[in-house]
DNA sequence: ATAAACAGTCCGTCTGGACGGTCTTTTTTA
DNA sequence: TAAAAAAGACCGTCCAGACGGACTGTTTAT
């Protein structure tokens, strides 16, 4: 027994919290996540809520960072898993695409425009976004080792694919057919991840 | 004379309330948006305001066209100052930098992600944001010939470029160095804007 | 026993919206 | 043309509900 059935009651309520906290992002927005919605959506009294986190801000905050680590963990694992090297663009963009209208990318988006207005969230999210960059730049470089280094070009291009992630994921919003941002990430990967194999690579 | 100042002060009162709301979503967010916040913003009263417009919707609604309008002019008349070949491409650049950072488009994007949770709000914003569309696309299809057509190249490139504006304008947010944006804008800019002279794709 | 984990209630504030009243134009009428 | 009537634009207050969060009580593990 020991000190078992505390501590795993303890993490189970906070998961719950926290994952509640980012479905009511997901499904509700931004302007519709009150702590009310939260503690319903996670089965848990306002007591037990306010208990984890003091305030609506440090719930948030905290949801930020699972949201990070997750997308984080996500990414890595999958990209491990990318075939060798045919298809390998191909396995990527389409690793992209599911990252970029995956639930983890939207709740982050929601938080990531309410930042705008709102410092504290600013400085709160920041440095999971940081790392976040960071680790999806190294797997990368890993994969398409032309990007690799710290080059000027290859940080815009790995810069120019997030924006264009964020972009197209807002783009989606308003727009039922999903071909045309496939397109576009193809574009995307023919011009800047194409390119330079130095040696071989089956393309056109 | 006649009916002259009762339609003019109407119509102050409604533009008033109008840039109000544009100015509200801009600086406080859309879960800031109060009705209270913008009707002292544009100094009028409560009775004023509801008089104008029924509802918060409708007022978010008629704001969003009215961004539409004014982001659809303001572009229209700085594309025609376009320089004729040399420095085209740059200028066109500058152009998407400043309209990207502008108060028009801060206020759309709080909006348009605001309206991924709300049926409502959604629909309103698609007609306005489809025009907007279509009289970009217009409008660089006469800057840039090669774009032109409805071949699903340029509609692809055009769409890659609208994406590609939002996620900028979303990193910003919690960037302070702008000089990557203008990067980023560029590499688009060299990959699919430049290879304008003749009517045939080069490659180097 | 005692402290952590949780539950439930309560409070002050603010929200969107309803409402009746006031003042200023416009239209009608004589 | 001038007075009376109607219409329109605007004002300020009020309200029910929902918000965030503080509070006190109850359970549970050690």
């Amino acid at each position: 027994m020991s000190e078992r059935p505390r501590q795993q009651r303890w993490e189970r309520t906070r998961a719950a919290l926290l994952d509640a906290a980012v479905t009511c992002l997901v499904e509700d927005g931004y302007a519709e996540t009150t702590l009310q919605r939260v503690q319903t959506r996670a089965g848990v009294s306002r007591g037990a809520l306010l208990h984890h986190f003091g305030s609506k801000s440090e719930l948030l905050v905290a949801a930020v960072r699972h949201i990070a680590e997750r997308q984080i963990a996500y990414v890595r694992t999958r990209f491990h898993d990318l075939p060798p090297v045919e298809g390998r663009v191909d396995a990527a963009v389409d690793l992209f695409r599911e990252v970029m209208s995956g639930p983890l990318f939207l709740a982050g988006l929601e938080l990531w425009l309410a930042a705008r207005t709102d410092e504290a969230l600013r400085q709160a999210l920041v440095p999971g976004e940081r790392e976040l960059g960071r680790t999806l730049h190294d797997l990368l470089s890993q994969a398409f080792p032309h990007l690799s280094g710290t080059d000027r070009q290859s940080t815009v291009s790995h810069e120019s694919l997030l924006a264009l992630l964020r972009g197209l994921a807002l783009s989606s919003v308003l727009r039922t057919d999903r071909t045309i941002e496939d397109e576009v990430l193809h574009l995307w990967a023919d011009q800047i991840l194409r390119p330079v194999p130095s040696s071989l690579e089956t393309s056109r």
